[in-house]
DNA sequence: CCCTTTAAAATGTTCGGACATTTCGCAGAG
DNA sequence: CTCTGCGAAATGTCCGAACATTTTAAAGGG
């Protein structure tokens, strides 16, 4: 049996220049070094957390790669932002940090859909619907900051198990598929669609007939390629936007945004 | 003056480690290492360049951030991909590496479009294009894996310089901007937002009245936020999927796919 | 034949040192 | 006052070494 990833993630410790980093990291969120002004030097640091430069350089290029520092050479290390980036792709650097994904994320599922079965994938999503849904779909006023309009789940190769957890848990997404299929997961992607909305779908967001809107699949991939988890939501495009930055360094950040 | 980013590119000696990246992955398309196999390991790897393990672990490094290899702990480094992730994001990782950015590349410039004044975009995108965009649109069906249907050029401040260029010399994007305004490409920032087709642009791309899009922006940013260019893309949905993956490691990859 | 144990091999982490390159401020010449 | 040159400071690159952790497969016992 796979070892529990989970067990792995609090069990296991944490190699140096991580907690270095996390040390740094609450420096900064405390005010310690402020965004705008430059970190300590790498010989201060070495001086202050007793270690080597290699240790300490391994630290601050996790910050970089966070999005908090920004270094420059013959110059210092710039403190960027107080946050890491809100984004999953963050999560997915680490499998281990996708159990510390915040509840409160834009990740978090909020609502628990109706499995369709694989034929009616992804073309014919939101037939057979049931009260569930337009519950949640009519909960699009009351989001303040989350992109969801509602999401559906489709788990393969078995939804019950793990849709009756989400819905009820809400606890996070990669938590929860870890647990139900001891996997984590590996890989993510994200497939972004235009749509129309038509129907049931229109009322219930209570938008016109034919309204453009956005679609976004999103599956998850465990050890060797395995597919375990797909979930898709869809925004009316009249009040939605999707957006992506990418920083050098391989950083992506994503951004929800409601505009009337 | 601040020297030339091209002159910069040429004539600056790589690092080593950046070397031994290059001639592994030289090996790899040659078939030395196919996909699927097992990199030699560092130790080999130390005898075969008379190098430390510190420099080749950076040169993997580098593959591993190119999406070319995937290393694993106690078993090796396996070679996933013989070329590496045909995303822009790669390109943003080393300025340097813009200006090598394949000509060939989904980003290169297909077209120019026509400038508009600050206060028309992004909303009224469109208004005000020549024959020029006409010519461009019907071009879509010549489109064998480029996702571009037409992309109106804005360039803040000076549009006239580089759209010229663009248009004309259908070289990357990224050289021309650094030729012209002497700065590199250090951010960009793709925002995708639903749209939907009306008039002449519905026209021009053989598609009905009132058809969903997608429309693409990109931004790019030089040293200093300093904004310099932004492309305006739109794609007609019922052809066009964009799709973002992510991998660990930051990595991500874009692909776009044209579906009737 | 199956399960457990063990050892080898590979990458991950950490330390110490040296020199190169870039940035920036200051001193000095004009 | 302006420009140039120089040096201090900071990060980048590179080398050598040692131990830790994980994977894999072979060896061994039942």
């Amino acid at each position: 049996m796979p070892p529990n990833p989970i067990d792995a993630k609090t069990k296991k410790e944490s190699p140096l220049y991580r907690k270095i980093a996390d040390t740094l990291l609450s420096g900064i969120r405390d005010g310690l070094f402020p965004v705008g002004s430059l970190l300590p030097g790498e010989l201060e640091l070495i001086e202050r957390f007793s270690s080597s430069r290699h240790t300490i350089r391994e630290a601050l290029r996790v910050l970089e790669d966070m999005g908090i520092v920004k270094r420059q050479r013959g110059r210092g290390t710039l403190v960027i932002s107080t946050e890491a980036r809100p984004s999953f792709v963050q999560a997915v650097r680490d499998p281990r940090e996708l159990f510390t994904y915040p509840e409160n994320s834009a990740f978090r599922v909020l609502v628990e859909g109706r499995v369709a079965d694989e034929d009616h994938w992804p073309s014919k999503i939101g037939e057979g619907v049931d009260e569930n849904w337009a519950r949640i779909a009519g909960l699009r006023t009351l989001h303040d900051g989350s992109p969801f309009c509602w999401t559906d789940i489709y788990v393969l190769p078995d939804y019950a198990a793990i849709a009756q957890q989400l819905g009820r848990t809400k606890r996070p997404v990669y938590e929860q598929i870890a647990e139900t299929f001891g996997e984590t997961v590996q890989r993510i992607s994200v497939e972004i669609c235009a749509g129309s909305l038509r129907g049931e779908r229109a009322k219930a967001l209570l938008v016109d007939e034919g309204t453009p809107s956005l679609v976004l699949y999103r599956r998850y991939c465990g050890n060797g390629n395995r597919l375990f988890e797909v979930s898709v939501t869809e925004h009316p495009a009249d009040s939605f936007s999707y957006s992506l930055e990418f920083n050098r360094g391989w950083q992506a950040a994503e951004h929800w945004s409601w505009s009337k």
